[in-house]
DNA sequence: TGCTGCACTGCAATCGATTACATAAAGGTT
DNA sequence: AACCTTTATGTAATCGATTGCAGTGCAGCA
């Protein structure tokens, strides 16, 4: 026979006080004298209490659990930024709901469960592309917990966000193989519709424009952030006829299925050819070559969105729309080489 | 000013109707005549009405969520795992809460929050090496939510468990250089008290005894799974006067981390020595040279973890401890070759 | 007609903790 | 001594949904 789980009035009765005590000395142990407290701690720990989260949650109609967005829990990439978040979220008791958004684009109710108070006090979003309808659940501030975008972002409407200066680290890839002597600089892009692809297509073309050189449309392949459409993207380059001598790629799994696949041409990074990646994911520098590649604070992402949204919730503001843009920086490794041309 | 959420009461007001009917209505669609199901759901959907989850919880007694205790959230080979879970449980709606289990060690305080049946309805690890104390909660049955363990388990008490057959893994690995001609055949492990290091260091002794071979004390290597470790078996192996022909490492990212190490000190990957990895791990098949790895059916170890716990959850059955054991397969690819000696 | 059984629906207790308000005791002030 | 604060504790309402039990009405049957 089981028994069951001691309550606030089994502890209550043990200390000899009322039920109120006893959740103030737990909750807020200044407001009781300190010899009550203690007596109230020792039952409580006598009789293996925890305090019931329903009924807590119930009464302080809050949930104590943020939601977290994930385009795709399979890619290894967002598993840093979970971490982040994690860690932020650990301190402070508030637990982490992980959802993967994958299903959200053909069936958006399934998230939009989760885009209500009673099922969050918060949500960060990892997916920028969350379908219109979601996005504007979130806005519209009725009974929605408070959103915030991490990593990526929607130009749709207006919400909080935590970034990498995606633009800047762009400029910093274009800059070192121009600082190399390239001058034929391909792209690798992300999805068409996504923010990242944008604004590093952005920091591309500026970086390009200061050094004086045209991105010759040949040199601009289509990819997903993936590694297959790296492979797929090193196939087109090897039927080029003027091939540039260096390609920036918008992700590092996208440098490394390009990479690949040359590989198994018989054309060498970074003799023939200068390879930048994007995110500095953990084996960049194992790769072979060592992938040169803009390195985006992931884990610090996380923790700044978990930190944003925590004051959110405490406080209860209604979130004033602020963007946090964090540094990134250049890792020059052994996929860029100095043009020998 | 907000307007407050709707809840069953304004519903029922609003259909005429007892909450009860309301709650029914919703819950348990068949024990309500259909012209009054019809009236409710309207009125429900009028009013934008949605279930208080705590209020429910709290008055069922359960939690609606279920904790997975990842050993390292950064760990990109957690994630399928976590997306199979996620999976499983988005379709019976159950939550999935994600915690990282890197302090439990030194604050198992912290995890021990966790096993509580007001936590969690139930509980999925993937760590086999939690600190005792919190097995011991675990088991005891107290109170405890029911327990699976996936991928990893843990020798100590007795759990249920998903695992790939590890050991025929390694047999695999092994039987397969063995076929290739090597007779001189290294190992690089996991950690020593980690329960997949056993497994397969296991398969590797019953297919190296199998074969007539002598597993070589110098031959054998220790790592962490990490990347790094990978690097500095490398590092050993290069100061050897006899140097095994292959090494069949325990984690993909070993492997990765062995042959980059190798390749900066010009050992050439498969021409040189053969490596066999284990996991399959995204990576692999794009890694220079591809990866020649035993398939470890990551999502489907968590889908089938998921799926156990929620039969337990549901039927609220002391779970009879079973294990599961699922197939494993050899990817071979071109990071071995025949022994050439 | 009267009785039984079935299908619906409503009443009200219940889940467990929190907290506004009331009360009591102790200390301070004039 | 009368009165006011301050501090500590208790009483009881409350959060919102679920569900055991009881009641109602109607069909079927003798």
């Amino acid at each position: 026979m089981e028994p069951k789980a001691p309550k606030i009035t089994d502890v209550a009765r043990l200390a000899g006080v009322s039920t109120a005590t006893v959740s103030r000395a737990l909750s807020k142990p200044e407001t009781v004298a300190e010899s009550t407290r203690n007596t109230v701690l020792a039952a409580a720990e006598k009789a293996g209490y925890r305090v019931n989260l329903s009924a807590r949650n119930l009464r302080r109609q809050r949930t104590g659990a943020i939601v977290v967005l994930v385009p795709n829990l399979g890619n290894p990439f967002f598993s840093e930024i979970l971490a982040g978040i994690e860690t932020a979220l650990s301190e402070v008791d508030i637990n982490m709901l992980v959802v993967d958004t994958r299903q959200a684009h053909t069936k958006p109710q399934l998230v939009l469960e989760y885009l209500h108070a009673t099922r969050a006090d918060g949500i960060i979003a990892l997916d920028g592309s969350l379908p219109d309808e979601i996005l504007s659940v979130a806005s519209s501030g009725t009974g929605a917990p408070p959103i915030i975008f991490a990593c990526e972002w929607t130009p749709k409407g207006e919400f909080s966000s935590v970034r990498a200066n995606n633009t800047h680290g762009a400029e910093l890839a274009i800059a070192h193989l121009a600082g190399l002597g390239h001058r034929r600089i391909g792209m690798l892009t992300g999805p068409q519709d996504n923010v990242l692809t944008h604004t590093r297509s952005a920091g591309v073309r500026l970086e390009m424009a200061r050094c004086g050189f045209a991105l010759d449309p040949s040199h601009l392949f289509s990819g997903d952030f993936t590694l297959e459409s790296g492979a797929r993207a090193a196939q087109e380059w090897l039927e080029l006829d003027q091939r540039p001598s260096a390609l920036f790629c918008q992700s590092d799994q996208m440098a490394f299925g390009f990479i690949s696949e040359l590989a198994r041409n018989d054309v060498s990074v970074p003799d023939d050819v200068s390879v930048v990646g994007f995110d500095d994911i953990d084996i960049a520098r194992r790769f072979i070559p060592a992938l040169t590649t803009v390195r985006q604070p992931r884990k610090k992402l996380g923790l700044c969105a978990a930190r944003m949204l925590i004051d959110h919730v405490r406080t209860n503001t209604s979130p004033a729309i602020e963007t946090t843009i964090l540094e990134v920086e250049l890792i020059v490794r052994d996929s860029t080489k100095a043009f020998a041309g």
